[in-house]
DNA sequence: TTTATAATTTAGATTAATCTAAAAACAAAG
DNA sequence: CTTTGTTTTTAGATTAATCTAAATTATAAA
């Protein structure tokens, strides 16, 4: 059994690989706040068990059995996100921080469980996919809202680095998965975009926020 | 904030001054089934932090903040249990493994949410009370359904010891709490029980059975 | 190509939680 | 009141996860 910790290094490792073509270990250690020393060991544990392939001064990669062990984990944390949105009525900005201790938790059958009273869902709160039982994850093709072209209508699918401050920003916005945009217009100075959406007119987003707002092209 | 290790010290020290006049050294680390020297030493780190009280050689007795503390680790453990029971259909035997790892998640919305969602539930699925968020508890005074007397009709209102064998022997029996029973004979010889509940007649219980179930006399 | 900077590794120490072996203290029985 | 046996404590070691400081290797710049 892979302590919290050894999750939460796999976990680190998983999501660097899916932003970065090269996991080196400067990155692992600033993701998970900790000094280079100690992930530097915690790699030669993680290799010990056959969960990384790493050479002296290498970049950090996943066995094919450290993939599967952090897709696990991060089914048990996006499932539980769902279940705290769904059957315990929590806001979207609330639940990572108690997915992140949950997820740690040994018990199939719970989660087992919040699968079943959740139909099997494929996506967590935040639009990202949940993968399945053996691991496996469908990345959806997402464009970002201020890469789009104005007159077109968009739906927001998912968001990208979803914490807190930037959900409630968000709320504040009345803006939650599924708004569907009409993009008005981009700015060409600063890259902030005007957009009509259910009951807001002409509101203008930056360009901070249209990056992170992942959206498909809305079939009319 | 306490480690889960410290915090299943407290509780289990909480457990046997319920059950014992004199909580020793031996049984705590029986209970937790450590050694001796690893009871020691953390009951030393309790002692430092104000969590118990301790001489050389004395008995281990919980600070009224240990006490408080413990009490709310029992809260979690049990309002989780409720949970998992009403919200997520578990069996009461199943619950006990699964709240016994929810207990050391750290969010109190977590479990304020749990507890608004089942109407501040007094007690757990095996009759135990829960513990109110100052950590205060009302003992019910209940009777072994092995002492009380024959013709009595007797309501199950909790189960001592409640390990998933004994639970499951009770499922097997189809008894749940809040079963009546109506106690025809105690035999003089092993004192069994024979008993008509719901859909049984003449029953027969053993002693060790009997000496779990905690029952109330039935108001009629 | 040399040198400066950044990343990685090694070395050595710390803390929490555990263990075994052995010593000390207590309790109970003769 | 002494002996015997159990309980508790001390002593010393181990493992996982962390740290800082220093050495080494790689990378990038001049």
């Amino acid at each position: 059994m892979a302590s919290p910790t050894v999750e939460n290094y796999l976990k680190a490792i998983f999501h660097l690989s899916n932003q970065l073509e090269r996991v080196t270990l400067t990155k692992v250690a600033d993701e998970l706040s900790v000094s280079a020393p100690t992930a530097n060991s915690m790699i030669k544990t993680l290799k010990q068990d056959g969960l990384v392939n790493h050479k002296k001064y290498g970049p950090i990669d996943l066995t094919p059995e450290g993939r599967k062990a952090a897709a696990l984990i991060v089914r048990k944390h996006r499932l539980t996100e769902m279940f705290l949105v769904e059957r315990m009525f929590f806001g979207w900005e609330e639940v990572h921080a108690i997915a992140e201790q949950i997820e740690h938790i040994q018990s199939p059958q719970f989660f087992e469980r919040m699968d079943e009273m959740l139909g099997h869902p494929q996506f967590d709160p935040h639009g990202s996919p949940i993968p399945d039982k053996d691991g496996a994850m469908h990345h959806h093709a997402f464009r970002r809202l201020s890469d789009c072209e104005p007159g077109q209508k968009l739906r927001l699918s998912a968001v990208m680095e979803a914490g807190d401050d930037f959900l409630k920003h968000l709320n504040a916005r009345e803006i939650k998965l599924n708004t569907v945009f009409e993009l008005l217009h981009i700015d060409s100075f600063d890259g902030s975009l005007r957009v009509d959406y259910e009951g807001h007119n002409a509101e203008v987003l930056s360009k901070m926020v249209g990056d992170r707002l992942l959206v498909v092209v809305e079939e009319t």
